[in-house]
DNA sequence: TCGGTGACGCGTT
DNA sequence: GAACGCGCCACCG
């Protein structure tokens, strides 16, 4: 199966693993994978998703705020899905890193 | 093979 | 504290 030949499934089977109410950072999965420069690489992969069991909403950048842009899906629709998880945003529609963000190594 | 692109991160102003 | 610019890595044509 030439899977692991993308980066990209890495990335999908890590962002996977995130478990419920918690969220991530671009760099922090980079990292995770043994590239904390590949940040960017992290999000085109998370464009290139498309399997709704990869909670790709678990994933934001490290000012723990959405981004987005595209038509893939708006940040209301990535709020949405994190308060519905339980994760509350700030007035500025900030998400509280220290609070939501997951570590597997912080267990 | 090479260049452009992109859901980012960090440092500086 | 916020905004701007450069650099980073991986994928597509």
């Amino acid at each position: 199966m030439t899977k692991r030949s993308g980066f990209y499934e890495q990335v999908w089977a890590w962002v996977r693993g995130i478990p419920k109410g918690k969220v991530v950072t671009y760099g922090q999965v980079a990292t995770a994978l043994g590239t904390p420069r590949a940040a960017r690489a992290v999000g085109y992969a998370m464009y290139s998703v498309c399997d709704e069991d990869i909670p790709w909403h678990r994933v934001i950048n490290s000012k723990g705020q959405i981004s987005l842009g595209g038509q893939l899906a708006r940040p209301e629709l990535q709020r949405q899905l994190l308060v519905q998880e339980g994760v509350q945003f700030d007035h500025q529609g900030r998400i509280e890193l220290k609070v939501y963000q997951w570590w597997p190594e912080s267990h």
